[in-house]
DNA sequence: ATGTCACGCTGGGCGTGA
């Protein structure tokens, strides 16, 4: 199987370069995140022409995940909300059963600034997720992936002094968050076939921080039950294309998987 | 260099979020 991970930052606005993205790699399943779509918005007719199908959980203006299904393959069971999660206002949670894998597409809350009331918001995200992943281990082959906004050690940040105290993304409570998943036994996909070396996944729009390599990873895979042959990058995605269509500020994340 | 995007509301600049 492969899988994608990738958040759109707005579906719409992406649109021209998700069939790019969806011809290059051939993915069975993608997992998208901020698709920012009502879901009467949600473009089903043309991935229908690419040949996918979608699952969505939409609310609007913010947030939003998907999981789009290469044509061909079952889809089941899906479940849209982290159940027992803190914010099921907010659309940041979608799971399926993918041809015989369960799959799940989640948009972690980016919990602002420690001080803050969203950082503990995040923090019990992050616990209601372990818990709904021990479920789903327990019953099968699984794989969470998603936008998970937190950098799970020090060389996944391009200079931890752009992060001082009181800053997310790097602090030891969402890195426990992070490492209780791995507690389960799942494993994080890139780091299983790239043990060494920085893998970003985001580089700010500002500042030239693509060009600059002033990225994060913070686009995981982690998976149970299944074989992990090759992760990539696919940094193309993240520069401007020839038309002059804009990019997301994440790139997708390409995992192969072996039952 | 906090230097960019994308959204809604409104009809183009501001507030919000990342």
């Amino acid at each position: 199987m492969r899988l994608i991970t990738w958040n759109v930052n707005s579906l719409k606005a992406r649109w021209p370069r998700v069939p790019e993205v969806l011809e290059a790699h051939a993915p069975d399943v993608v997992c998208l995140q901020e698709t920012k779509l009502a879901a009467d918005a949600f473009p089903h007719a043309a991935l229908a022409e690419v040949g996918y199908s979608a699952v969505e959980a939409s609310e609007g203006r913010w947030n939003g995940v998907a999981l789009l299904v290469r044509d061909g393959l079952e889809v089941t069971d899906v479940v849209r909300d982290l159940p027992g999660g803190p914010v099921p206002e907010e659309a940041r949670w979608i799971e399926a059963t993918v041809d015989g894998v369960r799959v799940a597409s989640v948009y972690v809350p980016n919990g602002r600034e420690v001080v803050s009331e969203w950082y503990p918001r995040k923090l019990d995200f992050l616990a209601a997720m372990r818990d709904r992943l021990a479920v789903l281990c327990a019953d099968g082959p699984t794989v969470v992936a998603g936008d998970f906004n937190v950098a799970p050690e020090d060389r996944d940040v391009w200079d931890m002094a752009a992060f001082p105290e009181g800053s997310t993304h790097v602090t030891a409570p969402e890195r426990a968050g992070l490492a209780a998943i791995v507690a389960l036994g799942m494993v994080d996909a890139q780091r299983a076939v790239l043990p060494d070396g920085e893998a970003f996944t985001w580089w700010d729009y500002r500042g030239g921080a693509f060009h600059r390599g002033h990225g994060l990873r913070i686009d995981l895979a982690y998976v149970a039950g299944l074989g992990v042959t090759s992760v990539t990058v696919d940094r193309t995605a993240r520069r401007n294309n020839e038309a002059g269509d804009k990019p997301s500020d994440h790139a997708p994340l390409v995992v192969d998987l072996a039952r």
